[in-house]
Order: C-alpha cells, then sequence, then structure tokens
DNA sequence: GTTCCAATTGGAA
DNA sequence: GTTCCAATTGGAA
C-alpha cells in the first residue's frame, strides 16, 4: 500500500548537458523505503530488470500529474536545446563553407568538448557524483533568484561561473556554502582554478563586454532594415552640403555635380512604410537618402543596403566613397595635419570632422573594430586616392604635352598632317 | 458544476520577454463556455472585479497540480532571466567604471529596448495581438523541435529569426506554415524587412561567428590558467634561444644577458598537476615558461598572468617585451624590409616571424582583434624603441663628449682642476 | 584601377 | 619614459 505512489526522477546516470527524465512507480524502487525531493534512489527497470540510479524530484499518487510535469521539463529543455543546436548548425554550415581551413581551436562541438575536457580534467573519484548532485538538488525551492532554480546544467554551469566572479568582485552577500560545496566536481575544479588569478575576471568582464557590444550590433542590424524605409531626417543633407561645399573651396568646381545631384536627390519618406515586401524593395530603386551615425552623413539607401560590413575595411572606403567626391577624398586628408615624417610637403585640407565621426562608429559598432582601425582606413582610402589623382593628373599633362608636341612646336614628327588647328 | 475546474493561464497582457503565469477557477471565467488550451479568455479578478486576458495553458480538476506547474514554469523561465540578469548587471558594473564615458547605444536595458522598438515599429493594430498569439500557442505540443516548444517570448525570437535564416540559406525542408502565420506582430515585420537582403544574412553570420570565435576564447582562457601549471614542451626555448642569437648577429653581444638567462631558466613542471590552489599559486612565485601561439614563444608565467589582455596594444607590447630583449626591438622591424618612404635609411633587421606569428595570433585571438591590427602595434613598438635606443646612444655620445671636453682638449674650463686623468 | 602593407617621422598626451 | 597618432611612401597582390 505504501507503494501506491509515482516518483518523477532525473536519470543520474544520463546526465549530460540536458537531463532526462522518467516517471516511476513507487514499486520498482530499489531497497530504501523512505524517499524525498531530492534522494537519489535506485529503479529497477520493468522489461530489462536492470537498475538505474534516479534523483527523485516529485512524489505523487497521480501517475497523469508526473508524467505533465515531464513533459514541461522536457519542453523547457527542448527550447535551449533548440536553441543551442541551431547555432551550432549555423556555425558548422559556415565553418564547412571554409571562411577557414581546418584549425586547432575551431571545432564547433563546444558542448560536447567541454564536457570531455571538464571531466578529463578533474582527479575526483566520479562515484562521488551522485551524492554531490544530491546535496544540489535538496535546497528548497522557494528562496527565488538563487542557484536553487538552475535545474538545467548547461545554465547552471554558466551561473556558478558567474556567481564566483561576482562574489569576488562586489562582495554580494550571497551564502557562500552555496558555492562551496563540489555541485559537479568538473565546476569545483575551475573554480578553484580561477580564484588565483583576478587579471582573467577582467578580461572575462571585457570579453562579455565585447560580446554584447557585438549582440547589439547584430539586433540593431536588423532594425536598421526597417528604419531605412522610415527615415525622414531633414536637416542633415543641408548641413552636409554645407559642410561638402566648404571642403571644396579650392578645387575647380566643375566634375563632382553628380554627386552634389545625389545629395540633392533626397526625398521626403512620402507614407508611412507599410511594412510589405514590395514596399521595402520599391525603396530600393528610388535613391532614399539614409542617415548613419548621429545624422550627419546621408548615404543613398541602395549603396547603404550594399555595403559589405563583413570587411570593416571595405565598408569605411564604401561609405567614403558615397558621401565624399573623389577629388575630396584625394585632396584632404584625417586631420589636415602636415606630415610629422615630410615636413616639406604642404599639408591637405580636412576630412569634415563630424561626417568621419559618423563613419568611424558606424563601422567601428557594426563591425565591432576600434576605431582607430577605421581611422587608419580612411587615412590609407585619402592616400590612396590622392595618388590616383596625381597619376590621372600627370596622365593629363603628359597628354597636352603630347598634343602641344604633335603640332606647333615640332614640324618633324608631324609633318604629313592634313590639317593643323590653331 | 461544469465550473468545477481550475486554469493555468499565461496573462496575456503582461507578456514581456518573460511571460507572467496565473491558476485561475473556472468559475472566474468570462463569457464562452467552451475553453480548450491556447484559447484566450477574459478572467475576472477576485478582488479588484477587473478582467485580465490570459491564454489557457491548461485545464484540471486539482488546483495543486496546476499549481505546481506553474511553479515549474516560472522557475524554468527564471532560470534564463537569472543567467541574463547577471550578465546585464555584470554589464553595468563595468559601464559605471567608466570605460567608456555615457554616450548613445550603450545602455544597459537590451531587452526592454527591444520590446519597445519593435512594439513601436509597428503598425498593427495592438488589438490583433492576442488572437496572433493564440494562433501560435495552439499549435500541438508534440511535434518536437519546433517553434510549438517555444513558450519563452526571448527564446521564440532568437529562434524565428534563425528559422528564416536557415530556409534561405539551406532550404532545409522545414514546413513553411510555422513560419507564415504572423506570430507576434513585431516578429511578423521583422521577417519581412530582412528577407529582401540576403547580404545581411551574410553579415549575420560572420558576427556569430565572430561570437562564437570569442566564445571559444573565453572559455579557453579558463582552461588556459590550468594548462599552463602542467606545461612541459621541452624543445621551443632551444629552438628560440638559436634564432635569438641569430639575431643578434651584428650587434655588440653585451647587455642583454639578463634577458638570456631568463630563457634558460626554463624548469620541468615538476609533477602532474594536483588541481589545488596552492599549486597554482606556487607556480607563479617560480618562473616557469609558458607557451604561447604554436609553441615557438616561451614567457615567464608570471609576465603572462600579468598581461592585461583588454587591451590589445598594451597586451602586444608587453608580450614583445617579455620575448625580446629592448635592444632587439630597438634594432629590428616586423618584416625587416627598407621603408618605403625613406629610401636612403637602412633597413632594419627582421623579427624572428614564428615568434611574432604566436604573438600576432595569441594577441589577436584573445583581444577579437584582426591581425594586421596587431602587427601594427608592433611595428608602432619597435618604432619606438629604436626612438629611446637612438636617445640613449645620443645621450651617451654626449656624455663622452662632455667628458672628454672637460678633460684633454678643453684647457679654459677645467683650469683649476686639482687632479687630471690619461 | 584598387586595396593592403609596413617603415619612418615628430609630436601630443 | 611610454604610448598613441596619422601623414607619407613604394610596391606587392
Amino acid at each position: 500500500m505504501s507503494q501506491g505512489f509515482w516518483v518523477l526522477v532525473e536519470w543520474v546516470d544520463e546526465r549530460n548537458v540536458f537531463s532526462n527524465y522518467g516517471v516511476v512507480s513507487g514499486s520498482s524502487l530499489i531497497g530504501d523505503t523512505e524517499i524525498h525531493a531530492g534522494k537519489v534512489v535506485l529503479v529497477r527497470d520493468r522489461h530489462s530488470g536492470i537498475a538505474k540510479r534516479g534523483q527523485v524530484l516529485r512524489i505523487s499518487d497521480t501517475k497523469r500529474h508526473l508524467k505533465e510535469m515531464k513533459v514541461m521539463l522536457e519542453r523547457q529543455d527542448n527550447q535551449v536545446k533548440s536553441v543551442l543546436s541551431l547555432c551550432m548548425n549555423t556555425i558548422k554550415e559556415m565553418k564547412t563553407r571554409t571562411m577557414f581551413p581546418p584549425q586547432l581551436n575551431q571545432s564547433g562541438h563546444v558542448l560536447q568538448e567541454r564536457n570531455e575536457i571538464d571531466s578529463s580534467d578533474s582527479e575526483t573519484d566520479p562515484e562521488v557524483n551522485p551524492e554531490l548532485n544530491f546535496s544540489q538538488s535538496s535546497i528548497k525551492i522557494n528562496q527565488a533568484n538563487h542557484p536553487e532554480f538552475m535545474n538545467n546544467q548547461l545554465i547552471r554551469k554558466l551561473y556558478e561561473r558567474t556567481l564566483n566572479r561576482r562574489s569576488m568582485a562586489s562582495s554580494t552577500p550571497i551564502p557562500q556554502k552555496i558555492v562551496e560545496p563540489k555541485l559537479t566536481f568538473d565546476q569545483a575544479t575551475q573554480t578553484e582554478a580561477v580564484l588565483p588569478t583576478p587579471e582573467k575576471i577582467t578580461e572575462l568582464e571585457a570579453l562579455v563586454h565585447t560580446l554584447h557590444r557585438q549582440f547589439l550590433n547584430l539586433t540593431s542590424n536588423l532594425e536598421n532594415i526597417q528604419a531605412q524605409s522610415a527615415l525622414s531626417e531633414d536637416y542633415c543633407e543641408v548641413e552636409n552640403g554645407e559642410i561638402r561645399e566648404a571642403n571644396e573651396t579650392h578645387s575647380s568646381s566643375s566634375g563632382n555635380q553628380d554627386i552634389n545631384i545625389k545629395g540633392l536627390m533626397v526625398r521626403r519618406a512620402s507614407a508611412q512604410t507599410t511594412n510589405t515586401t514590395v514596399e521595402v524593395a520599391a525603396s530600393h530603386s528610388v535613391d532614399k537618402m539614409v542617415g548613419i551615425g548621429s545624422g550627419n552623413v546621408m548615404v543613398p539607401a541602395r549603396i547603404l543596403d550594399e555595403i559589405d560590413w563583413t570587411s570593416y575595411s571595405s565598408a569605411t572606403r564604401q561609405l567614403l566613397q558615397a558621401v565624399f567626391p573623389r577629388r575630396v577624398l584625394a585632396t584632404h586628408s584625417l586631420t589636415g595635419k602636415q606630415s610629422p615624417a615630410f615636413a616639406d610637403k604642404p599639408a591637405k585640407k580636412c576630412l569634415d570632422p563630424a561626417v568621419v565621426d559618423d563613419i568611424v562608429n558606424t563601422v567601428s559598432e557594426r563591425c565591432g573594430v576600434p576605431k582607430g582601425v577605421i581611422r587608419g582606413c580612411i587615412t590609407t582610402k585619402c592616400t590612396d586616392e590622392a595618388k590616383l589623382y596625381r597619376n590621372r593628373q600627370m596622365f593629363k599633362k603628359i597628354r597636352q604635352q603630347q598634343h602641344q608636341e604633335n603640332n606647333p612646336p615640332c614640324p618633324a614628327s608631324s609633318n604629313e598632317a592634313p590639317n593643323v588647328r590653331e
């Protein structure tokens, strides 16, 4: 009669990153007669007769009740599992596309690896495992926000690591005993290894920060696509026009009309976007202007769309070309300062700092690359354009000289020319 | 009698990134008499009398049963919530430490923001919301691995995005009807906006790849700490010594003995590590050498430990100083090539490429910065050292000259000197 | 035609 | 003493 109950268990020996659960009859339990949540019990398999170790999660007299709880647990685990496996698949796909030839340290099986490494590193007797897990799970459930909520092993691991870090950094009064007992042996060893080197903590924090920044970039990219069709900032292209004019002062005023026309081609967003694919597609054929950064730079939406953000360098160069006429790029530099190495060479003019800043910030954020690197790209682009510009000028001059040589002052070579102009 | 049942609901209007749940009596339902899982019903609050909309998750005649399921759901949500909030806290903490002064786009409230933006962007009538959610949740539960498992909104969002990407990239035969219905209006608009720009997909993939790489770095950092105490590569310092000698050929052979001594101070790991904190701490006081990169570079463990990995620049410089004598840094350059800008200046010698590669790879990976940038740092460090070296030499020369002036050839100034040497 | 590389410089910070 | 910056160059790719 004392066995007319059912037990929801988590299979101890099948524990990996995700758990397996089972609902078993009280009569299939071996040994101890007294059980309670958290206890590890031996369960005889009805068919094979083999005993497995299971940790008691809940006891009930209605089997259906426990079955439903089991489904819930599995369902939640599956949520995380799906997302993880999708990520892994994406990464694997990308790897087979061989952005990188097979290298050390690039395997996709993170979870697996972690597990193998963790357990092989440890010298703890594996037999201790069930007890350890027991001690963990027997903590009461209703102290909100603490490790007892960490049912899922993966999340538990993440949590433990963060917890340790935190309790050192900010001395939050988290009950130390939760950390102290060796929860799972692999974690315990890692914990101890981390403690003596606080530098690693700041290092990890910096990495978390970078990850966060890139996450923001990632999501903001998705929104930019929508924002592009809805944008209607109306002051930028005017300011920008002025600035660009200011930059142009010394140069001959022909040749960059086409670019300025582009600048004037701004159209107010004709209607609030209605989010249909057609609309978005249509907005590409029109040369709608989109602001980047703090809005100092207006770029044709189509060009912005075509920019290859996987390369900070080409993204920078493309943006520059979209914003500045080539002659400006050739005759200006990032700062307008003289080269310290060539005191004789005259300094170039300065690219509009506000525009430069917007480009730098945009690319730096989107590509997750330090700003200084982007500035370096701009410098390089300017010098590259300067070289081309110089070459073109030289070519012109040579052609003019040849022209002159061919005609008036050179009677020997162009003797039989039938019509002599000028 | 038909109302002697209980209902587990998810409150529709309180849906955020995480849901709120409730167990309500069947008698508090308003309107429809027929209900089923997935349906959105109006529930009258017992105390206030105000009606709230709730989506039916489960119906039962035992209240306790549903209460326990509610706890389970909340518990699982809390798992994710805890981890997320811990991350956010860490990030916030770091921000208040003002690595960056307050700037746009650096707010820590990602989850909040995301939600606000999503809903404010849309022009859909908010009244449609419940029906949409209904259509989603009414999908049967037992088709494993598909969106119906996505109870948690956050995970659901991630999943939808990934799903869309995948179904385009690799035409996996995922039932299209799961994607088509507007699950939640904000997702639907995002989905449609993404489709027309496949470039964004590669962009996102590249970001995922970067994130993954950094994740590997992050975790491998933890292991390095353990690995450091177990390392016993025995060929490197010899090779390295040879190479460094080769690099030294032209220079006067005094002055870098101290560094070479360090190179010889390598000790074989005396015993297999036993993972105790004491051991790890002890390994710091001894000058154990640790290999970085492919093992061409041996660095004293203590120095490696002290390196500030949050700055790729100073990390590079510190590594360089740990590996090369300062005079070598001053007299060598990254490539050994002549400056294209100064054809008259003699080229410096070339730093050992294998060593350079190991440093570049290490810092690039650990800091998540392009290799070219690290190489740039090395170039800069070399020129900086060259300047200092030149200054020191000059200073020496001047002192020698003063010495000479003070003594033999200058009888006017040092007339009354009592003892004249030489 | 274009992009990328790194050696050199003087000076700011 | 040290680090960082960016302007310039010729040439490789």
